[in-house]
DNA sequence: GTCAGCACTCACTACAATGGAGTGCCAATC
DNA sequence: GATTGGCACTCCATTGTAGTGAGTGCTGAC
């Protein structure tokens, strides 16, 4: 409960979260250090550090008082100091500031932006590779969601006696398909027939809000046809949003780690796509954008830090760009690339939708 | 040059690499052991191995010639063999029979390609995922090309005033987009226009061979924006294939090393879809269906294997279905599920397609 | 050709000794 | 009273030294 044992001390707040500035000082340096060498950080390697320009034997004191607060750890006794979750916590809280990408970085992500063009997909899955590049992490990149993208185009395409191809454009860009099954023979006519039907139902709306039935034609086979075919647009409104996440540079997971163990359960949670897209949202939600150690809820990353950040289209939040790296990873870099990839992709995506 | 120095001996064919009956059973229970165990395996273990009903001693004498014909390897002086390269390859052409798969696997392949339906993207990625669990391998499906298939139906959705998105589906069933940036605004009508003279145009052939010019139609606007959508019709097929590769279970590579850099060179080489689905193409057009150590070329994949299996759809070999695992993967149990599921998804495939 | 026996090699393990980085504590100092 | 130099202590990491055992190659007998 003797935190702030120090006369001088800033603002002791609602919760004791505020530490000496010599002490942040010392955290920061702590955890600067051991980002770069992943080595635990000793007394003498701090002398130096800016802010700190105190004796070794004073800065054991305080990082044996930062110890029992439960912001360094000792991997053992005679050993030098490892930053705990709690101590990343107040690093990315409190000590890291809004900080920019380094200029060559800056270069990559203009140039990769100004060469952003065609299909939206490839676009995402190159902008999780840029990502990865920029910080040495593994990249996450969830797509827009369609929820409220309303529908552009709809056509049906016969491709074989009883099997057509329901194919969707919505207003920004997306294409969507179903293979509708047919309960009988259906010539093209009378397909172009329930496409139109099926556009007059459909045309305007989100997917997510067409009405489950749609006015009769007259015609039974077309309306059986039309049918079916609202039954798949519904369907593809209420898909799991899985499909529109891309993961790059896996790799370098295993370079984070030297433990194979931690790799494989760190790869194995990178295939769950639907558990890795719950993460990055659960993350936002909370209104964070870092989730550290055990934050996040999930066992298997225990050892990772997650820095998500939100992708907003047209004033409105529609994706994700998320980076995933051991919990020593470099935030600040992490940070500044997030947000800049974040931001530019917004600004991209809004672009291509007017 | 006196590999059969024994009376028995099958065939002294073209090459020098027929084996003593004996031989050939120490080293397929070498290689056997070996991939159970991933120890070096010595002469002891292999006295009650089915063929080998002699002492150690002589399996030592036999063992030693095969070390020098190079199908075996020893660690360090004083340990059991291990199969090299050539040994395996040995191993896979001479002692692995047709084999098939078991009877779990064969429930988990039925009852999967039961169900399997909708969209070929997601059965494909699906199908990956289900070879990683058939086999505890990477695996590798690369989709069905679709230079031959023929165009089904072309489209135009305007996006924006100066911006349209091209929309092909393929008679078998996959849709391609491109977007198309219009060089003025070309209102709703005129882009239908130019649907129609394009669908003339390009119906009915595989998008490789779409002709560059288009019959003029009288009308310039329209004129251009066919001229625009032909180039991205040709764009669409002159695309590098990379896009329909899918990979599964890339963390089983985790499991199956326990050099991190090994891991991590591995996993690199897997994020480059290009040189995937080249080694992939390599290996089937070299007439191999295993590819071992050195023989694929891709040294960050030297201590790797590769199982390839073609897919036939409609009696043509469309796509393809892999499997990487370190160099003592289980060959026959790799084998037999490639086949099978290769088999099954061409059929599957086959039938969508009618 | 096969086999038992034997000497030999060499990784692996356990154990003690050493060096060094780093700590906590304390008395002296500013 | 905070800071500091000094000092004893801890414990990891490294090195050196057997001892063990699995496995081999060789040889002479059958």
């Amino acid at each position: 409960m003797t935190t702030t044992d120090d006369s001088r001390h800033e603002g002791a707040g609602a919760d004791a979260l505020a530490l000496d500035v010599r002490k942040s000082a010392i955290l920061n340096a702590v955890v600067t250090e051991y980002i770069g060498s992943a080595q635990p950080v000793g007394s003498q390697h701090l002398m130096d550090a800016p802010g700190v320009s105190v004796s070794s034997a004073t800065i054991r004191a305080d990082m044996a008082a930062l110890e029992r607060d439960g912001y360094l750890a000792q991997p053992h006794t005679s050993a030098g100091r490892i930053p705990t979750d709690k101590g990343y916590r107040f690093f990315v809280d409190h000590l890291v500031g809004p900080g920019a990408l380094d200029p060559v970085g800056r270069q990559q992500v203009r140039q990769f932006f100004d060469h952003a063009h065609g299909e939206i997909e490839s676009m995402l899955e190159k902008t999780s590779g840029l990502l990865a590049d920029l910080t040495d992490c593994t990249a996450m990149v969830v797509g827009p969601s369609h929820e409220t993208s309303t529908v552009r185009s709809v056509q049906l395409v016969g491709l074989g006696p009883r099997l057509a191809l329901l194919v969707v454009v919505l207003a920004d860009g997306a294409v969507q398909k179903q293979s509708i099954d047919l309960a009988e023979e259906v010539d093209e006519d009378r397909l172009a027939d329930a496409a139109r039907h099926l556009a007059a139902h459909a045309l305007g709306h989100p997917l997510s809000q067409i009405q489950p039935s749609a006015p009769n034609s007259g015609d039974p086979v077309t309306d059986a046809v039309v049918a079916a075919a609202v039954e798949g647009l519904r369907h593809l409104g209420s898909s799991e949003p899985g499909d529109q996440l891309f993961v790059g540079g896996s790799s370098r997971m295993a370079a984070a780690f030297d433990a194979v163990d931690t790799v494989r359960s760190v790869l194995t949670i990178l295939e769950q796509q639907l558990v890795v897209v719950t993460l990055l949202r659960d993350v936002l939600d909370r209104g964070l954008s870092v989730a550290i150690g055990a934050e996040h809820g999930v066992e298997p990353l225990a050892s990772c830090a997650v820095v998500v950040m939100p992708v907003w289209v047209d004033g409105e939040v529609t994706g994700t760009v998320g980076l995933l790296g051991p919990t020593r990873m470099n935030y600040p870099q992490a940070l500044a690339a997030a947000r800049v990839v974040g931001n530019r992709l917004g600004e991209t995506l809004s672009e291509a939708r007017r």
